[in-house]
DNA sequence: ATTTTTGCAAACCTTTTGCATGGAA
DNA sequence: TTCCATGCAAAAGGTTTGCAAAAAT
């Protein structure tokens, strides 16, 4: 049943126990859609008083982090959020207005990558992209009325 | 004439004071090299009894960054890291064993994030780009050796 | 002389940890 | 019943802030 929430589904194959406050903070997040922080993350816990506590929150992050269901990516201001992925390589674009994000296959960047290590004579291992940007839905909203994001 | 110095020259050009401290940290910078932590350079701040005291490092690496003459980056672990860098859109290539850099320009990239944008219905306004791998000289220590990264 | 900058110390925030209790398998 | 997971509360970092004193212009 809710075994269908793939964070869930993760947890248990992965042979973790199925407990009260992962399974609240697995339907947090995939209800949630976009990125949140874990502050984020933690009030809408207490608003809904879910009873996870905050020690028990990172602990359940990090779980998912470690099993690739939920990555951990960095906002332009610094600040640490997560979202939830399918467990395979990629990047999120992001929204600024709305926070909406959307999964980027890496077509091209592999061989932008493959180029930059040419150049610099590094051997590339790992890399991050963060792109950040207005979704379809904000430029509309955008576009019509001029108001600007943020 | 310390105005050699790229950071004091922005610092002095933004018209802020040459204090003491701040020549002393964009002296530790531009020594430095590689990227860097707060916590790292305010320790090698006290090492050499510099006198800068820790809300002074924090506030001359804001305004480093604001000039454009350092960057905040964030390393694979999630730690906060700056590196000393011209004030122009560019990205890192980042030396897991050495901590050395390089800049690296955007060819090849802006094309993919373009191409990112048009698949993704996104209008991207901007991106971030860490890369992390070994630099030249690493590369041929940990070949001749058969040691590990890290 | 005036205005910016600093140091200190405390506050703040986020994240982690030890350990006894509670709950899943 | 047997571990695994949780909560609590404290600790550990990292970063920011208010304010009086010090320094740069």
């Amino acid at each position: 049943m809710e075994a269908r929430n793939p964070i869930v589904r993760a947890l248990d194959d992965a042979g973790y126990r199925l407990t009260e406050p992962r399974l609240a903070v697995a339907d947090l997040i995939v209800r949630h859609g976009g990125h949140f922080t874990a502050s984020e993350l933690a009030s809408t816990a207490r608003q809904r008083r879910l009873g996870v506590s905050r020690a028990t929150l990172f602990r359940a992050l990090e779980l998912m982090v470690d099993l690739g269901v939920v990555e951990r990516l960095d906002l332009p201001s610094g600040e640490h959020a997560y979202v939830s992925c399918a467990p395979a390589h990629h990047h999120h674009v992001v929204c600024s207005r709305c926070g909406r994000t959307a999964e980027v296959d890496d077509t091209g960047l592999n061989e932008a990558v493959r180029e930059i290590g040419r150049a610099s004579g590094f051997r590339i291992d790992t890399h991050r992209l963060e792109l950040f940007g207005l979704c379809r839905h904000c430029q509309a909203i955008v576009g019509r009325s001029g108001a600007s994001p943020d």
